[in-house]
DNA sequence: CAATGTATTTCGGAA
DNA sequence: TTCCGAAGTACATTG
């Protein structure tokens, strides 16, 4: 593919015979390379349910670790797929390429009745994927900046453990008054204040002389949310993703914040 | 591709110069043809979060919906994506060619430094994606068979709406008792339970006199989910995906189940 | 290893 | 259109 170079990225077999493509797919498998296969197939699956997918054209990904995605010409999912860690087989089958896939109790079976096209994929690709703007940064926000929840708030835990789950944040406000929060990076929904709630009860069944407050912190929250949230006691903030990362970016460059909460445990006796 | 045919499933262009690609990949889009382009890129996302990924090789998919996906050569997510619906733009920018795709406040840029192949699918694929063994199926079952969960009960409707949620399926036991089921497909975990805890306790606020029990109807469920359930005065219910779709195999010749329930709804004066 | 919760969740259905 | 919850969720993280 790309001359005078000794690595070849992409190997192309153009309308491939069943059996020359089986050995393609077999070949690059045990190389450990990605193969990707266009054409007719058809697809099914048992495992963690069953699914049928008749006749149609797509393309077929076997990835190097196992993966495999059959993609159709829309949709952000893939119609059929097996997780990584699958064992992929493959195989010429009267005129036709059966690929299967195997992964505990879960199987694929996907039957090539024509390929237009395989390609080995021998891909170089190191390059780290770098997000901001998680949930986990709001946290980590707050913790460096509680007042960007409210004035005078001190954190005093996070991912505090009780029976429905992890409270993302425990603080206590300036009353002394003990405060759960939630932090949500999209709209909060009623599910959310549910999670709360569990959390919240779970908090006043271990203390019950405490006065124990639920916030829900979130760029935004639905009317139903909002409506259950302020039936069920609990309180909403309205916390700005980019807030939050300016607050990150101001403390960066004096410290991260894994050596400041480390930090402050070790000096706290 | 396919000689002889009218019609070209797959059309090839191999190492395409940027101008070329760019070509190519406006021209698919303009004709609502979905376009695969592999080699070495760098993708930026801003948007509901930000991400960076550096350069290096990758399968990068652009689909007839505006879906665009960035698939590395291992996992099953794409390292990078747009969803459905956004506007897809490729141009050729010194050597460069840049694909850019915008949605409401998301916006993506891939910038490919080199292109091995690009290619164009004019596919067909009508078929349906038929899927078995989804909890709503097993809702379904039950509302066919409820002895599945046990024997006397009666049911009464299903998604039936509190203030937390949708409650799966209400009914009655055989002394008289509302009994408020939750499937879930998959073993039962604590946040399954949360649900549960959080629709059993609006239903007991709605009507304090009746006596009200909650059920997680599931394939299983792990340990924390059970204590908790246990200590919440909640019961499980093993419910296995096979006895539930065997109950919907032996209904289903003599109605279906929409029928089944609209009729019965009608006749209920 | 199991369990827990996030996700650029996506997707479909119902109000 | 908004809202809601399931998903063959996948995935990272932590006990």
């Amino acid at each position: 593919m790309v001359l005078g170079e000794q690595r070849e990225a992409v190997r192309l077999f153009n309308n491939p015979g069943a059996q020359e493509c089986a050995d393609v797919i077999m070949s690059a498998a045990s190389k450990r390379r990605a193969v990707i296969v266009l054409g007719v197939c058809e697809v099914s699956y048992r495992g963690r349910t069953s699914s049928e997918l008749a006749k149609g054209e797509r393309l077929v990904i076997v990835k190097e670790d196992g993966s495999l995605l059959v993609h159709r010409t829309w949709g952000y999912k893939p119609v059929n797929y097996m997780p990584p860690g699958a064992m992929v087989y493959a195989k010429s089958d009267s005129g036709s390429v059966v690929i299967s896939a195997k992964r505990g109790s879960e199987s694929m079976r996907v039957v090539f009745y024509k390929v237009y096209l395989a390609a080995t994929l021998n891909f170089r690709d190191g390059s780290s994927f770098e997000q901001k703007g998680t949930e986990a940064q709001m946290r980590d926000a707050v913790t460096l900046s509680p007042e960007l929840v409210e004035k005078g708030l001190r954190v005093l835990t996070h991912e505090f453990q009780v029976k429905s789950g992890f409270v993302d944040l425990m603080a206590l406000d300036s009353r002394g008054r003990l405060v759960a929060i939630e932090f949500k990076a999209n709209p909060a929904k009623t599910a959310d204040v549910n999670q709360l709630i569990a959390y919240v009860s779970r908090l006043r069944a271990l203390s019950k002389e405490r006065v124990i407050r639920g916030v829900l912190a979130a760029p935004g929250i639905n009317k139903a949310a909002r409506k259950l949230l302020a039936d069920s006691g609990l309180e909403f903030k309205r916390l700005d993703k980019d807030e939050c990362l300016h607050v990150l970016e101001e403390f960066k460059p004096t410290m991260n914040l894994l050596s400041f909460i480390e930090g402050e445990d070790e000096h706290t006796t």
